[in-house]
This record gives structure tokens, C-alpha cells and sequence, in this order.
DNA sequence: AGGCTTTTCTTGACTCGTTCAAGAAAAGGG
DNA sequence: CCCTTTTCTTGAACGAGTCAAGAAAAGCCT
């Protein structure tokens, strides 16, 4: 909990107003790297049993509006929401577990915004989803 | 209507029944890439008006099972198909509008298949997605 | 501190893409 | 042409996420 006061400084940074909610969500997104909504529910619910689930969509949506985290959502799976913002990396999800690992983006940052025709299009981000079986997976096949 | 004995000879090449909504899923998916599920089924109806939308989906799932199609959702976006299979293309996704333009690997393939730490992934696929805006919601921002 | 305005939270209903399930219809091998 | 297996129709259900109205709280102002 020595880390409240950095998390209530992100709020304020980012002209947020500061409450328990947003203050538990950014928390538990701390805490917990790429999990889900739901499991953000519970998260946020250890420490505040009466937030509303509504309380914990709309603090996830303003702070990925402002930057504070941000959202993954690989395809075929539901939102999911990190921390680790502004720093382009990347993720490898396993196909079988739907587990996320973080990727350093592997060459740069000029490869990865540069497509070979954007179509007129003006980019301003490459995602990267890296796409395999995790090593359990590949071990243990789930049935 | 000349391609149909093409689409016919890919379902059978593949070991998949012919069906006329197998057929008419498939010319629709040539016909319309980046479309998505309700929109194929418009497409399908327009030929064959009696398809249920299960029939609709069974299809894209088995199509895409046997790679005949490609099934890519972008973060936010429902799921769309495309007949590009097998060339590990990438998109560019308009953040406006939601626009999908095909982009061929912009750097070969060995870099797109490489992770900087795959923690101990064994990766198969690379998928690429360019964010940005398209040329016309780069001039008109939608309201 | 106390009041006021604006934002945020609670509650509960609802939407939409997609899936499930049971039985009818069609495909294709013998 | 019949029989088995697969696929399609019908209709209900599910789950993540959103909408809407009013109650509560944040934070500015004096």
C-alpha cells in the first residue's frame, strides 16, 4: 500500500478526479498484468466488496483514455488491460491457454511503424501479436 | 458465376462437403473481403435468401478450420473474413471508421517471426496491425 | 468549513455478436 | 437408391459490454 500516493499522483496527473474506484482499478492493473475485466472485478472487490461493475468499466475506459493503462485484446479473447504504457511492446499469446507473455518490440521502433504500402492510410501505431503454445501447452496438451 | 466450379473444387480439396450455403458463404467471403458476419450474410441472402445465420456461421468456422478463409478481428472490431490465405499479410485498421486495407510484410518474413524473448513459446504466426486513420477520415474527421 | 457544480458511481435493464441444442434435411459412399 | 453422417433450420440462450436515471462524492470557491 506504500504505493497509493504514486497512483493518486497518476490520477492528478492526468486531471483525473482521485476515488477509491479508479484508485483500486489502476491497482489491481498494477498488480495483475493483462487480466481481464472480470478478474479486475474481483481484484477491485478484495478491497472494495460494494464497487459496481459499471464503476470498474468506466475507470478502465477513462484510464486507458488518459494513458494511464492500456487495453490488449487479442483476437477471440475478451479485454484485457495492462499497465505498461508508451513504450511499444508487444505480446506472444498461447493459442491453447490464452496466455500473454510482454515482447520488447524486436527490431526498433522504425520497422514496426512502417508498412510496406499504408494505402494513403497515416499510421501512428503497429500492433504486434505473436501467436504460439506456451510452454505447458506445448508440454501438456490440454485436452 | 464462372468461378463456381473453383470454390466447388477448394471445398472438395479440402475434404469438405459442398453445400450451396458452403458455396455462397465462400463466393461472398471472395467477393467482399474484410466484411463481416452480418454483412456476408446479407451477401449469401441476396442468392440464396432462405440461409439461416447458423448455417452462416457454421460455415465461416469451418472454412476458416480449413483455412479456405482467413477470420481477423481487430481489437474492438466484430469478426471479419478475407479469402487472402497463407501469405502472411498484414492490415491497416482506420481508428474512425474502422476501414481494413491488406499490407504485404513490410520486412520479408524471418523478422516478423522473430520475438526478441518468446519466453519459451514455440511461435507459428506473426500478425501485424497498422493503427491509424484512413485518407478520408484524415480530411473529414467524423463528427 | 459549507455550499455548489460537475463528475462519477449504483442499480438495473438492455443490446448485440455469437454459441448451444434438438430435430429436419441434404450429401455422398456403398 | 438407400443409409449413415454431416450440415442446416429453428429458436433459445449466453456473456461481454453499454445505456440511462438518479444518488453520491470530488473538488472549486468563498
Amino acid at each position: 500500500m506504500a504505493e497509493t500516493p504514486d497512483l493518486t499522483e497518476m490520477l492528478r496527473g492526468a486531471a483525473l478526479r482521485v476515488t477509491r474506484p479508479r484508485v483500486a482499478v489502476l491497482t489491481a492493473v498494477h498488480s495483475h498484468p493483462h487480466a481481464d475485466t472480470d478478474a479486475i472485478i474481483k481484484v477491485v472487490r478484495a478491497d472494495l466488496p460494494e464497487v459496481s461493475h459499471q464503476a470498474v468499466y468506466d475507470s478502465l475506459r477513462t484510464l486507458t483514455a488518459a494513458g494511464l493503462v492500456r487495453r490488449i485484446q487479442p483476437s477471440g479473447s475478451v479485454a484485457r488491460y495492462e499497465s505498461r504504457t508508451g513504450d511499444n511492446h508487444h505480446h506472444v499469446v498461447c493459442r491453447a491457454c490464452g496466455a500473454i507473455a510482454d515482447v520488447d518490440c524486436a527490431v526498433g521502433h522504425a520497422p514496426c511503424l512502417t508498412a510496406s504500402d499504408d494505402h494513403g492510410f497515416s499510421l501512428d501505431e503497429a500492433e504486434v501479436v505473436y501467436w504460439g503454445l506456451c510452454p505447458r501447452c506445448a508440454t501438456h496438451p490440454p485436452t
